[in-house]
This record gives structure tokens, C-alpha cells and sequence, in this order.
DNA sequence: CTAGACATGTAAGGAGTTACATGATTGG
DNA sequence: CCAATCATGTAACTCCTTACATGTCTAG
């Protein structure tokens, strides 16, 4: 096993909160879960098709216009109970962080290296922007305090990436007012 | 391409400070670059024989004791210059943290779950393990200032992990202390 | 009428993990 | 002498990305 198959559970965790169909699911992987999770449409289909054999979920064909099928996939009570254990077993692998940039730095030898400058620079620009959209998430998905109420796993992972953002922006400010001149 | 074959260039990092055999390469990643990123002996071999396949590194056999062979891999004149270049081209590609416990927390719907107390101490645990031996890993690695300047991008990379823990350990905690009785 | 979004699939290939397989050396 | 470590490889399998492939619907 490369990997114990997160995205079966990503899938059950969706429609969990509402019927859906592939393409909606893919879409789910751009605005809501894309800051933690990526798939593409062609991981999607077959999985969802393995979870149907396995009967986690079913789906109901629904036609829209003259022709066109849509497969809304609904969650069925044994794949609901799937989902439950997988949330309550423990999660003990902190997956190591694959981050391209920290990798490179690891091979940049002394602080007046000439390529250190541009690369923070750039890492700068980049975080402050990913920081910026995040923050505007926050304001989109939970305009009122209240809604965080009801969606409360959203919201702390929301926040929790500002917090981790925050922190590379600063740390990254703090590294480039350090370089020598 | 699944993935942009970064293990290539690691090798190629390690290699360009000191040569090394295939087993000193795997050790690397338990110890020193294991923090950032993983890799298996399983694939750093069939890569070694690719990257000298390609000039980018050569090998030098040495005998230890009678008959146990051991290859000792040096990086090439145009390996440094691959490693070069992409140490500076841009890296613009933030890659998502895959946290399974984020994910986990993502399909929790109210903050009276009771899941979720369980849950973020066993991550508290964790993580302020974590945080405790990095911090240990600084000061073995590093136990005067000065040796910083010589491992500059190894310094800045330890030190931006503690940070990075020592914000996810408060975030934690502060989660924690919002919960409702 | 046409571009862009909606909608669903398959194929090919690289990346990464686990398991299989073998043998030498060193220190207690 | 025996266990742990040193040392190198291959095989099988899953995960994930990119590309190929097809067709419908809606708004301007």
C-alpha cells in the first residue's frame, strides 16, 4: 500500500453532509477541501465506483435537460459507519511535511549564498498571497461567528491555515531582515 | 508525471557535500533530511543507477573487511549543475499539507462532538513530542551559534520547524481550551 | 451558434510503500 | 557464535497526475 486510501474517506465525508454527484465531488477539491486534500475527476469515478461495490454508497440517475445523467451518489449506513471509525481511530503519523522550498534551503551552505535572497523573496510573495485568500475564505464561508457553530470542523481548519500562513510569512520576514547585506 | 522526481536531486544535494554509498543515502532520511522528506533504500538505488546512467553522478567501488563491496557514489560535473539549477528556478508551487487529522477534523460538525476531545489531545501528545525533539535535534546539531554559518540552509530549516510546531502545539491548546464542558 | 461550464469515463506512466531476497561485518 | 548493523538489489502494488476521449446544456 502506498498510502491507506484517504480519498474513499474524503468521498464519504461529503456526501455524508449531502448527496452528490462526481463532478460535483471534483469541484469540492477546488474551493472547500482543495487546501488540504487534492483529486482529480479520474481518481474520483473509480473510487466512486469501487465504493458502490463495496456498498458504502449507491446512486440514483437523475437527467437534467433532454438526456444528460447525472449519478447522484448518496452515503449508505454501513459506509456512514466507515466514516465514524476512521474519524475515532487514532491518527498517530504526523505526515513529514513535503515542502519543495524548505527542501532546497536544506542545500543552501552559508547565509551569503546569492540564490538566498530571491528565493525568500519569492516564498514571501507567495505565502502572503495564499494568507490573503484564506483570510478571504474565513470571511466568505463564516461571515458571522455564529455559523461556526455548524460547521465547526470547517472553520477550525480554516483558521488553524491562517495561523500556519501567519507564522511562514513572519518567519520568512524574519529570515530576509537577517540575511547580511 | 506524478510528481516531479524531487528524490533526484536530494541524492544530488547530499552527494555534492561529501560522497556517499546507497546506504549512507537512506540512512540521510531517517536522520537528517527525514524531517522534510522520506524515501525508501527500495527507491534510492534504481535512482543512483538512473542518475549515473545520465552522468550526473559516477561510482567508485571500496572493499571493507574481505569481500564486502561497497559503492561509493560521487556527483559529476553536470550533476552540480542540474542541483544548481534547481536550487534556482522558482518555486512556485505551494504544495498542501496532507494532514490525515485536519482532513479528520474537516467531517466534524459541531463542537460537541465527542470525538473531538480525544482527538486533539492525542495530537497535543504527538506534536509536543515532535516539538521536543527538534528542539533536541537543534542542539546536538547546532550546540554553538557559529556552526549556523556553515550549515546555513540546515540551521534555517530546524529552526522553521520548531516554529512550525510551536505553533501548531498552542494552536492546539487554545482549540482545547474553547471546547465546551 | 458558440464558448464555457456541466458531466463521465479510460489509459499511460511516474512516484512511493511494503515485502521479498541475499550476503558480509562487527562487537559483545 | 550470534545478533545487530552494514550493504545492495528486485518485485508487486497502490497512489496520483496528465492526457485522451466523448457528449450535453446554458447563457450571451
Amino acid at each position: 500500500m502506498a498510502q491507506k486510501n484517504k480519498l474513499q474517506f474524503i468521498i464519504l465525508g461529503l456526501l455524508n453532509q449531502q448527496p452528490l454527484t462526481g463532478y460535483d465531488l471534483t469541484k469540492a477539491f477546488d474551493d472547500e477541501i482543495g487546501e488540504f486534500w487534492q483529486a482529480q475527476h479520474s481518481q474520483i469515478y473509480p473510487q466512486l465506483k469501487r465504493l458502490e461495490e463495496q456498498g458504502y454508497v449507491t446512486h440514483e440517475i437523475t437527467v437534467s435537460g433532454e438526456k444528460l445523467e447525472k449519478k447522484l451518489y448518496h452515503i449508505t449506513a454501513t459506509g456512514r459507519q466507515l466514516l465514524h471509525e476512521w474519524i475515532s481511530v487514532g491518527t498517530p503519523d504526523l505526515t513529514a511535511t513535503k515542502d519543495e522550498f524548505i527542501l532546497k534551503l536544506y542545500f543552501i551552505q552559508t547565509d551569503r549564498d546569492p540564490r538566498l535572497l530571491a528565493m525568500l523573496q519569492e516564498q514571501l510573495t507567495l505565502h502572503t498571497a495564499k494568507l490573503a485568500h484564506l483570510q478571504q475564505r474565513l470571511a466568505t464561508v463564516f461571515p458571522q461567528a455564529k455559523a461556526a457553530k455548524q460547521h465547526y470542523g470547517h472553520y477550525l481548519i480554516l483558521q488553524h491555515a491562517i495561523g500556519r500562513e501567519d507564522y511562514y510569512v513572519n518567519w520568512l520576514k524574519q529570515t530576509l531582515k537577517a540575511l547580511p547585506e
